[in-house]
DNA sequence: TTGAAAGCGATACCAC
DNA sequence: GTGGTATCGCTTTCAA
C-alpha cells in the first residue's frame, strides 16, 4: 500500500495502549466511557493521550460504527442568501448532536443533483437534506431506501423520507390582500421560474386574491422573471415599454424586487410615491434597501433548525411531529397607501 | 458490535467478487484500473456491479488510502456573500480533482475556529483552507504540521502553509484617489473591526491618500463601524448628529455602505446629489442598489479558484507560483463629481 | 492475470 | 475491570 506520506503518521489506539501499558480495548473504553476503568489505568491513559496528542481517527470510527456522523446537504447554490440561511439553521441544529454537514451543490440541475446525492451516499452520510431542486419526488423516494431524507420545498412522505413546504400560496394571498387594503388595484406580478413550485404558488395566490376582490386579472400585468435581479429589471422595462399602468408591483422574490426597483429608479419613478413594491423572501439586505422593502418573510433559519430536528429524529428512528414555521408579511416602507 | 441498522447493508467488494466468481482483489483492480483484467472477468464484474448497484464505501477507501479526498474549509459565516463567493471558487477548483469541501464555521471566534480545525483534522481532511478569522498566524503554522494549509486574509509562508491577502491598502488608496479626483475633499470614513487586517489596511489607505493630497485628516470624520449594515447606519447618524460636514463617505465595506445609504435616505439626503458613497467588496447586490454602488471589487471567486489550485499543488507536493487576483475599482453611480 | 492475506484504526464481543 | 481478537470494507503486496 502506498500511503500518502504528507503528514506525520498520527498516533493510534495501539500506540497509546502500548505506551500506557494497557490494551487497545481499554483505551477505546476510556475514549467512549463504555466501561469502568481502574483509576490507575485511567490516569495513565489520560497522560499518554495528552503527551502523544492523540486524536481518534474519525474515518476508522465511522467505518467500524457504520455511521459517519455526517449529514449530506444538497443545496442549489452556495451564494444564495436564501439557502444559506437555512443551512445555518441546519448546522445549528445538528452541531450539538455531533453531526457535521457535508454540503454539495446541485445548481438546479436534476442530473447534477442526482450525481451529488450519489456522492453523498457513497460517503456514507447518515442522513440527507435536500433543499428544493429539480429532481422528481419519485427519485428522492427512491434514494430514501438507502438513506433517510428530509426535503424542503416539496411535500413528501415515506418510510424514510419527509418533505415539507412553506405555505407560499397563502402568503402570496396575504401580500396581495395587503396591497389591496392599501388601495392598489392595478398590481403587476413578476413571475418566478414556472418549474419551481414556490413560484407557481405565488402566482396562484396573486390571481386568486385579485379574483376574490373582483379585480380583473390583466394578463399584461403578469410578466416573466427568473427570481434574479436581472429578471426584475427586464420585467419592469417590459411593463413600462408596453405602456402598462400599475400602482404596485408584487415581485416573485426579493431579488426580483431589487431589479424592479432599479428599473424604476432609472426612469425616475419613485418608490413608493409613484409605485409600490412588495417582495418575497425577506433576504437580509431587504432591511436596508431604499426604501426598506416590504416583503414576505421566509423564516429560513427556523426551517433549517426544523429540518435538523426532523433529521435527528429520523436517524434515531424516533417519532416526530412537525411544526412548520409560518410565513409572515413584514411591512416596511416600499408600499404606499393610495386612493 | 452494534451496527446501526438504519439502512440495508450495502454490498461490498466481497459480495461482488463472490457473485462474479472472482477475488475481491480483482474487483478492486477493476474499480481502480490498477491492473489488466481479462475481458471475461471484466465483463462479469461489470455486470454484477450493475445488478447489485454496488458503490464503493468511501470511508473504507479513505481509511485504507490514508486520504479522504476531502478538504476542510474554515469559513466565518455561512450567510456571508463575501465568503461564499470564495467558497464557490474553491468548490469549482477542487471538484474536478475529486475533492469535496467540508465546511465549518468559526464565527470570528479564535477558540471556536481552533475547535473546528481540530474537528476537521480529526476527520482526516487532506488539506485545510482558512478564510481569514481570528486565530494567530503562529497557531495556524502549528496546525500546518499536521495538514497542509492555505489561508486567505493573512500573509503566511511555511513548509506546508501558504497564506495571502489582497492588496486592500492599495485599493483603498485608489478609491480615495478617485473620490478626490471627483472633487471631494471632505471625505468621511467608516471603519471596520480594527482586529481585522483588511479593515486596518483600508483605513491606512484612506489616511495616507488624504495626506498625499495635502488634505488634513479630520479624526471627527473617521467613525467606527462593524462591517455590517447596522454599523454603517449608526456611523452616519453619528456623523450627522455631531454636525460634521462631508461630501463623500468611504464605507469600510459594502454592507456598511448599505447602512450608510439608508441613514442618509432617512434624512432625505440624496445619493449622490448631496453625498457620494463608495464601498468595498462589490457584493453581488451592490449592482442593484439605488443608486448602484461604486465600490472596490474583490475578485473572490478568483481568489477561491486560486486557493483551490494552490491546495491541490500542495497536496501533491508540487511547486506552485501564485498569481494573486487584483482588486479594482468599479465605478457605478453612487459618486458624483463636485466642485 | 489472478488470488490469499495483511493491514488501515477503531470497537465490541468473549473470555478471564 | 481487562485483554485478545475478529471485524468494518477496501487496497495492495507477494506468490503463483
Amino acid at each position: 500500500m502506498k500511503k500518502d506520506t504528507n503528514n506525520a503518521t498520527s498516533t493510534t489506539v495501539y500506540e497509546v495502549a502500548r505506551v500506557a501499558g494497557v490494551s487497545p480495548a481499554t483505551v477505546s473504553r476510556f475514549l467512549n466511557g463504555t466501561a469502568k476503568i481502574s483509576d490507575e489505568k485511567r490516569a495513565s491513559i489520560e497522560k499518554v493521550i495528552e503527551q502523544l496528542n492523540y486524536k481518534p481517527n474519525v474515518l476508522a470510527q465511522s467505518l467500524k460504527m457504520g455511521s459517519s456522523r455526517t449529514i449530506g446537504v444538497l443545496t442549489q447554490s452556495l451564494v444564495s442568501g436564501y439557502f444559506n440561511e437555512a443551512m445555518t439553521g441546519i448546522d445549528e441544529a445538528m452541531k450539538d448532536a455531533g453531526y457535521v454537514p457535508l454540503i454539495m451543490t446541485g445548481h438546479w440541475h436534476a442530473s447534477e443533483e442526482a450525481e451529488r446525492v450519489e456522492l453523498l451516499i457513497a460517503r456514507r452520510v447518515d442522513g440527507l437534506v435536500i433543499l428544493t431542486g429539480n429532481m422528481s419526488d419519485a427519485q428522492i423516494l427512491q434514494y430514501s431506501n438507502r438513506v433517510p431524507i428530509v426535503a424542503f420545498g416539496r411535500k413528501l412522505e415515506g418510510k424514510q423520507a419527509f418533505g415539507f413546504c412553506l405555505d407560499n400560496y397563502q402568503a402570496a394571498c396575504d401580500a396581495v390582500d395587503y396591497l389591496i387594503e392599501q388601495g392598489h388595484r392595478r398590481i403587476a406580478f413578476i413571475e418566478g421560474p414556472p418549474e419551481q413550485e414556490d413560484a407557481r404558488a405565488r402566482l396562484a395566490g396573486y390571481r386568486d386574491t385579485l379574483a376574490r376582490h373582483n379585480i380583473e386579472v390583466n394578463p399584461k400585468l403578469i410578466v416573466p422573471g427568473d427570481f434574479l435581479e436581472s429578471g426584475g429589471l427586464l420585467a419592469v422595462n417590459q411593463l413600462l415599454e408596453t405602456g402598462q399602468r400599475f400602482s404596485a408591483i408584487f415581485a416573485g422574490n426579493d431579488l426580483t424586487a431589487y431589479g424592479a426597483r432599479l428599473a424604476l429608479y432609472r426612469r425616475n419613478i419613485r418608490v413608493p410615491e409613484d409605485v409600490s413594491i412588495i417582495g418575497f423572501d425577506d433576504l437580509h439586505s431587504s432591511m436596508c434597501t431604499t426604501p426598506p422593502l416590504t416583503t414576505v418573510r421566509q423564516p429560513l433559519f427556523d426551517v433549517g433548525t426544523c429540518i435538523g430536528q426532523i433529521m435527528l429524529k429520523m436517524i434515531n428512528h424516533e417519532k416526530f411531529t412537525v411544526d412548520i414555521p409560518a410565513l409572515s408579511l413584514v411591512v416596511r416602507e416600499s408600499v404606499r397607501r393610495i386612493g
